[in-house]
DNA sequence: TCGTGGCGGGG
DNA sequence: GTGTACGCCACGA
């Protein structure tokens, strides 16, 4: 390494932040893109692993003794190179810790286990904090951000595949920028020969890999018959030359990597895709797959979390995001991909298959990666890490971030039992057609909850008698009180946020909503938004560090005294309410009674409440947490009826759909009954199209487990002994085809059956009647009706049962 | 006929 | 590996 070089000051964006033990020693790499576009690799070779122990107060041990005993067990592998007394907090108490410091990051496993064995300590603290995240919390160096470094150039290593090499001298402005420059993205898709159903890498080729560029560009690259060394190699040549900085896919970390990576050690070739010289893509957290120095984004993450998406195909998730029409691409059955590969002719099509695949990936990392950058710049979790984990996960990071600006110690991750608790209120709706309704939410009332009472296991009181009502919030219908000074932990945080929107929305107003720096801002406030919403679950999760089952408690319990109390309002203004559920009502839309409502609620719960949406008509049966509404900008709002959830087929959603609308539309219970019969002869002459009968549901636990026979799992069963794979978490499509004895027991996977193998009977009975008569019931409507054909009633002669 | 186990989507 | 509330299905007593 050359020392004469001079310092500069470089704007960098950081794509990643990792480490490498060289020699004996660990070194810091930070990937970044400078303001030239240059890719470049900075080094800092000067930060070393640390950890803390909590000793026992009553330790009859002296600061010497402990720091001695400690020194004792280092090795010198990576010897122990620093024990200091620490004065830290842990939830908001004043503790004295120690410090341990070590030279290997893998070291420090060893040494917690040693070190919580000693008899005076009670606790070891943030020895599960991954090298690399304590870099970047520790010198607040968030990813998928700009910083101002000061450098010094070093010559290059001839390791990495990089236009600079550096060593970090200083850090000069950070967070100067949350607009990204160009990035060089990169989509790809594999398709596998799979003539046994699911395809086994251990002998099943690859047979053709799809990318798509930034620029546009689609290659694809085919293997020659049933051997595919030259494909993955012209592969790994194509990502060395285009040098992305992200690498997209879609389901990439349980598929195609892993099958790159197997077919590559068959074949004896290197996997050699990411910017550091020989190294190939491994499992790291969260279970994602990590390129050195490039971003691997799996994009399915994302979709997983989108719940208005019902199945997670590549091709309904572009669809749902406007990239690709399923009418318009090209769909091949998974477990006929073999036989196309293998006839000349409808090779071709599968190319053009792979092409719509690629396409679509690419196509929908345009649509998530703003957000995904955003998330990963709040949360400090490096873009390839923030979609696969967990939205607790993402939130305990953005946690742990701020717990390092507290001096606050992170708790560890306990082992707890599960323990339920109450939840939020749903009132009774008033069932019937209700014409002019406006819907009101409370803004952000959880967090806003958790700010207002200060709630936290750092501000909770366990003895109600230790802290009066003065100094403490009681909660009503719980024995619980909160301080109400210092704030804890989560008001901190939780305001941190909340600011941060404001000002996030604030700066917005500067730029035309067609800028880039506006896109940025707001897909930067709805990761805000989103984060600061996790957090009263998060702390009723078990599994979270900052857990608290009473704050969880209080949170539902105060949401339901500030409900009850704004329906007491509601009532003095004479304002009539038809249904509320957690932080919602709606209630008639009187104009000025409503101004005076939001002004009153302002005034007396000092809690904001917006109006959401206006229904110029919205329906209720006598069910919660479902109704249909006709908004005054024309939509139909479904929610809660089964046209909403994944588990019905697409026929019922339809036909409950279409019920829903021409009622709300034309209040004709005519023109829905003639609808339905016209359904019901198609469906009997078998002129639906097949796709609209298959019942999809999730596996979600091992098919053993089951003690009930469900349709879906008997399904499941027959995937299984047919040769197919079954996981936790896949969808499961069957039909129910004709015969006798139980409906589960003929329940078929949907590839093995046709539209003539169809239960009509059953189609009609469990799906297309229920759905319709959700709805229709209430204008006394018989299932007689929809399968007869006399004359039926209007809308008009039930007025008497409509309740408005 | 009713209770139970199991499941999923949304406020 | 955020929470509880809710409605509905199939099944079996």
């Amino acid at each position: 390494m050359s020392e004469d070089k001079k310092t500069l000051d470089l704007e960098v964006f950081i794509l990643d932040i990792s480490y490498e033990v060289v020699g004996n020693s660990p070194v810091i790499l930070i990937w970044g893109i400078d303001r030239e576009g240059r890719r470049i690799l900075i080094k800092d070779h000067s930060f070393r692993p640390y950890f803390y122990f909590l000793p026992y107060e009553d330790a009859d041990v002296s600061e010497k003794e402990i720091i001695s005993s400690i020194k004792k067990i280092s090795s010198p592998r990576s010897p122990i190179t620093e024990v200091s007394p620490v004065s830290k907090k842990l939830f908001g108490r004043e503790v004295k810790a120690y410090m341990v410091k070590t030279v290997i990051p893998e070291a420090v496993r060893e040494y917690r286990e040693k070190i919580k064995d000693l008899p005076f300590v009670k606790e070891v603290l943030e020895a599960d904090i991954r090298f690399a995240m304590r870099y970047s919390i520790d010198k607040d160096l968030a990813p998928s951000t700009w910083h101002v470094l000061r450098l010094r150039e070093v010559s290059s290593s001839g390791v990495y595949r990089v236009d600079g090499e550096y060593e970090l001298i200083d850090i000069i402005n950070r967070n100067v920028s949350s607009v990204p420059p160009p990035l060089r993205v990169v989509a790809f898709d594999i398709e596998v020969y799979n003539p046994r159903g699911s395809p086994r890498a251990d002998i099943d080729p690859v047979i053709i890999i799809a990318v798509m560029n930034d620029k546009g560009e689609i290659y694809q690259f085919v293997a020659e018959d049933h051997n595919d060394r030259d494909v993955i190699q012209k592969f790994v040549d194509y990502i060395i030359k285009y040098d992305p900085d992200v690498l997209v896919g879609y389901n990439t970390s349980l598929f195609d990597l892993p099958y790159l990576i197997e077919r590559a050690k068959r074949n004896r070739i290197v996997l050699d895709i990411s910017r550091r010289k020989n190294s190939e893509p491994r499992q790291s957290a969260y279970g994602h797959i990590s390129i050195s120095g490039r971003l691997h984004v799996d994009l399915y993450h994302f979709a997983e979390e989108i719940s208005e998406i019902k199945i997670k195909s590549l091709d309904y998730v572009a669809e749902f995001f406007g990239v690709m029409k399923r009418s318009e691409r090209t769909n091949i059955e998974w477990y006929d991909i073999y036989k196309y590969w293998d006839d000349p002719e409808r090779r071709k099509i599968l190319l053009k298959y792979s092409r719509d695949d690629v396409i679509s990936t690419y196509g929908i990392a345009e649509k998530i990666l703003p957000y995904a950058i955003q998330l990963s710049a709040l949360t400090g979790l490096p873009l390839d890490q923030v979609g696969a984990a967990s939205v607790g996960n993402r939130l305990e990071w953005y946690l742990i971030r701020e717990a390092y600006k507290y001096n606050e110690l992170v708790p560890n991750r306990e082992e707890r039992p599960y323990e339920p608790y109450k939840g939020a209120i749903v009132l009774e709706p008033k069932p019937g057609i209700h014409e002019n309704i406006a819907v009101l939410d409370f803004s952000s009332m959880y967090p806003n909850i958790m700010i207002k009472y200060n709630i936290g296991p750092d501000t909770f009181v366990s003895d109600p008698s230790e802290c009066d009502v003065i100094e403490c919030y009681e909660i009503p219908g719980t024995n619980y009180r909160f301080r109400k000074d210092p704030p804890g932990f989560y008001k901190k945080v939780l305001e941190t946020l909340l600011k941060l929107r404001k000002s996030i929305r604030e700066e917005m107003k500067k730029y035309s909503p067609n800028s880039v720096e506006y896109k940025v801002l707001d897909e930067r406030q709805r990761g805000v938004k989103i984060l600061a919403n996790a957090a009263y679950g998060y702390m009723g999760w078990i599994g979270a560090r900052w857990y608290y089952k009473q704050g969880a408690e209080a949170v539902t319990a105060l949401g339901r005294m500030i409900i009850t109390k704004a329906i007491e309002i509601a009532e003095k203004l004479g304002l009539k309410i038809i249904y509320g559920d957690t932080d919602s009502l709606f209630l008639y839309y009187d104009e000025k009674k409503i101004n005076e409502f939001i002004k009153e609620i302002e005034e007396k719960l000092e809690l904001e409440i917006k109006i959401d949406k206006i229904y110029r008509r919205v329906y209720f049966t006598e069910a919660k947490k479902r109704y249909v509404g006709l908004t005054v900008d024309g939509n139909i709002d479904i929610v809660g009826f089964e046209a909403v959830r994944g588990d019905w087929t697409d026929l019922a959603k339809e036909v409950q759909e279409n019920v829903a609308e021409i009622i709300l539309r034309t209040g004709s219970v005519d023109k829905a009954i003639d609808y339905v019969r016209r359904v019901i002869r198609e469906l009997e002459e078998r002129k639906i199209s097949y796709e609209k009968i298959i019942i999809w549901k999730t596996i979600t636990k091992r098919l053993e487990e089951y003690e009930a026979q469900a349709p879906h799992v008997r399904a499941a069963k027959i995937l299984l002994a047919k040769g197919g794979r079954v996981a936790i978490g896949d969808k499961i499509g069957y039909v129910i085809i004709k015969g006798s004895g139980k409906i589960s027991d003929r329940a078929m996977p949907y590839m093995y059956a046709t539209i003539n193998d169809i239960d009509t009977e059953y189609y009609i009975e469990h799906q297309i009647i229920p759905a319709a008569m959700r709805i229709l019931s209430y204008f006394g409507i018989s299932e007689k009706t929809l399968r007869g054909s006399k004359g039926v009633k209007s809308l008009f002669e039930f007025t008497e049962k409509r309740i408005s």
